[in-house]
DNA sequence: TCGGTTAGAGAAAACGTTTTCTCTTGTTGA
DNA sequence: TCAACAAGAGAAAACGTTTTCTCTAACCGA
């Protein structure tokens, strides 16, 4: 079922097909139904390999990522593939894990297939995957990991959420506030601690560890051993650490919301529903992220000029049960 | 950089440069390795869209999936994925929710694009994909999700999963067992349930509830409430059902795994590693799964017959601590 | 010396499109 | 009546490969 077989069901020329189907060329607007209605009828698809072949145009991207698990990877995925199906681009996904060799691999193959662009993405901002995408032949994006020098990078405002998070516990009313987080080799790590402080006080207190439950555990035994003024609220840094410090919490006897609230970080939804009571938690738009990414590695494609840099996008509170009420309904 | 190119550099034609780099024809050994070299030197790589217009074969294939959050496609594709790579076959993932003419748009998508064949899968084995696969020009494995009769499918064997898992408990010594699962309305629940009565006897307590920690809780709720025996060894339908029964018994004071041994189903890591103590759980070995899927596509499309049907692969039990120490331990 | 074979290499067709160029026919204006 | 032009449609080239076919020259045996 190729172009011929529709240009000789319609009795014209594959030219006249052609034309007729893009929309180009002169023709009798009577001919140009007539043929757009039999490629209907028998169910016409124009092959991609041969338009692309002359286009240079292949209408497929490819998505890199380190990130196994795929907590990052997937809304950027999700947004990346929402905003190109319009487009009539499809994506390719390529999980390389921290292997150079495998990165190279999977590179290679995409460029073999004439992908039109490349987004980079990750589960760590402030790291680069293993692989060299600078001086490719197609654009590249980097989203949600580190970019080269002169690229163009999005990822998000770690600092923005760390500011709403601290904002709204201390619009609920609590005062003595402690934020419990990841390791401070993270950039992400420290510009949140910052922002955490410039909110919560310069000296409000700030715990590094590890990302785990057991972490956020750890952490609510110091506080409540340590005697002297305990928190009434508590900023973690990511959603496995909140969910620790709540459970921690509860064994306690110490009521959430009731004695004290709790936020986390990154709403990851089957974790921050679950926590009980559920989790109000900064959500990093990550599918927006991956939007933006995909419509720019479009717009690069086309020619246009796209402003390098790196670009940090707003994030947004989810409030769910484990602060209390809302500020204005106290 | 084309072939042309390169047949220029190496002063031949560019059949004799064709022949040369694919093993074909008859020429001088000599003349073959020097081309060789030659496109080497320049990084000469052959146009992915050209050679699939003359060969119909594009080294390309789609996976499928409304498994938005992508616990149990993730796994599958990154089988399927390493399968694949040393093919030279990318992979596009399509995620297309629940809906139907987002299904379609993406399956008319690849169909356009070629793909040398399409995997499906999802989130559930008794439900099959918002669209119709059936009668596509390529061929069509499913994954962990429904096929059309006649298809070929593969699935985790829920039946030895459970089977793996209820023996063990019998082996370290566990006599009053329980199973504490999903709804009924799943035939995985059902032939798991089935499979955990054959080993732990046709009157071993059953109960269905929602996948979720709370349904874990209220589960032990109920167990501990009702007097009489209480069981000694809990076999839950997945890792978040389990998780909310171990909270449970350790806020009653009942200990974990001295009292009670429990395990788990999915082996989702980030969650069986984080409860406390870590799970035993059954893994459905996905990556397996999809590494399968992925070869038979790919015998699919070579024109080789695979035989039809459902296709139930093992399970394997991964041991942590929440059952205490192994039989031969004690 | 000559017909036949073979090694080695190039020419050309093919894949399915899009796009530019050319051709025919009919119309318009002077 | 005729040149100029436009509308409508087809022919052909192009994209970058692979593959089949053809050509040339060397070699062999009779």
């Amino acid at each position: 079922m190729t172009i011929h077989d529709l240009a000789r069901a319609a009795g014209v020329s594959v030219s006249t097909v052609s034309k007729a189907l893009n929309d180009n060329g002169r023709m009798a607007a009577e001919t140009r139904a007539r043929i757009k209605r039999i490629a209907a009828e028998i169910g016409f698809r124009p092959n991609a390999l041969a338009r692309g072949l002359l286009s240079s145009r292949s209408f497929t991207i490819g998505l890199l990522t380190n990130d196994t698990y795929g907590r990052f990877t997937l809304p950027v995925m999700a947004g990346v593939s929402e905003a190109l199906v319009d487009h009539g681009v499809s994506v390719f996904l390529c999980a390389i894990e921290d292997d150079p060799a495998l990165g190279k691999i999977h590179v290679d193959a995409m460029l073999d297939k004439q992908v039109d662009g490349i987004i980079a993405t990750g589960k760590r901002t402030d790291r680069s995957l293993p692989v060299d995408l600078a001086g490719l032949p197609v654009p590249v994006v980097y989203a949600f990991t580190a970019g080269t020098p002169g690229s163009v990078t999005l990822t998000a405002d770690d600092g923005h959420g760390a500011s709403l998070a601290t904002t709204w516990l201390k619009e609920i009313g609590r005062r003595r506030l402690v934020h419990v987080t990841g390791p401070e080799s993270f950039v992400s790590v420290r510009e949140r601690a910052s922002a955490f402080r410039d909110v919560a006080g310069s000296d409000a207190p700030v715990f590094h560890g590890i990302w785990s439950e057991s972490w956020g555990h750890e952490a609510v035994a110091r506080l409540w051993k340590a005697g002297g003024e305990r928190p009434d609220g508590i900023f973690c840094g990511n959603d496995q650490i909140a969910r620790g410090v709540i459970d921690a919490l509860r064994a306690r006897g110490v009521r959430v919301p009731g004695d004290v609230s709790v936020v986390g970080f990154d709403n990851w939804e089957i974790m921050a529903e679950q926590t009980r009571p559920p989790l109000t938690t900064v959500d990093m738009n990550l599918k927006e992220l991956g939007r933006q990414a995909g419509l720019m590695v479009l717009a690069l494609g086309r020619g246009e000029t796209v402003e390098p840099g790196l670009r940090k996008l707003p994030c947004r509170l989810v409030v769910r049960q484990s602060c209390g009420g809302r500020p204005n309904e106290e």
